[in-house]
DNA sequence: GCGTCGATGGCA
DNA sequence: GCCATCGACGCG
């Protein structure tokens, strides 16, 4: 069956039920010389101006302009100076809500690690510039292949402990035990492993 | 294998 | 002065 290109009607839900819809959906970056696959495997949901870990919680500003508008665009940022983290809005128009995507593992034979939101965006090519685009055209876009959804881990999300209480609500989804996950070592298989686990 | 820390720049 | 990160470094 042919892969399915996500509209705006799939991005207007809520930002934790749209995160956990798009672990195991493929994203898509088309540039003049080449062509960026990769399967998401983790993401996070930012609730809007309630979450006290979102932007939007800092209400509309330069920055927040694009997330406070229509589901399905990009809400690209630059944080610490030097990573551009690429979020999706979710909901419906002028909720503040956004998907974050966190980590993802390549396709087609593509070597790179994508593992961590800075890192996926900086091998993929995805930067500020993209900012506002909209994610139902041919540039950055998402796919849903029929791939069987995998079984979700849910935990807190990272890098927020400044969020007062929401820094514990269960908003990071990601495919369980899979090796692409942030924060998890490369490849580098096995040490010494004297004795297997039982 | 772990905790700590510096880089770096836009934003309010 | 913060910060939705990452990798280098020191430890023992």
């Amino acid at each position: 069956m042919r892969s399915r290109k996500l509209r705006r009607a799939d991005y207007a839900q809520p930002a934790d039920v749209l995160a956990r819809e798009l672990v195991g959906k493929l994203l898509v970056h088309r540039t003049a010389k080449q062509k960026y696959r990769a399967r998401i495997v983790e993401t996070e949901a930012y609730l809007g101006p309630v979450d006290l870990a979102s932007h939007a919680s800092k209400g509309l500003t330069g920055r927040t302009k694009i997330l406070f508008g229509s589901p399905g665009f990009a809400y690209v940022y630059l944080i610490y100076g030097m990573y551009d983290l690429f979020n999706i809005v979710a909901g419906h128009k002028e909720s503040g809500q956004a998907v974050l995507i966190r980590a993802a593992e390549p396709l087609d034979g593509w070597k790179a690690d994508l593992r961590g939101p800075g890192k996926l965006t900086r091998a993929m090519h995805i930067t500020r510039q993209h900012n506002g685009i909209d994610l139902t055209g041919q540039t950055i876009f998402l796919l849903d292949d029929h791939t069987p959804p995998p079984a979700l881990s849910v935990t807190p999300r990272i890098g927020i402990d400044y969020a007062k209480h929401w820094k514990d609500a269960p908003l990071r989804f990601f495919a369980a035990d899979h090796p692409a996950v942030s924060g998890k070592k490369s490849a580098s298989r096995p040490k010494s492993r004297p004795n297997p686990p039982r």
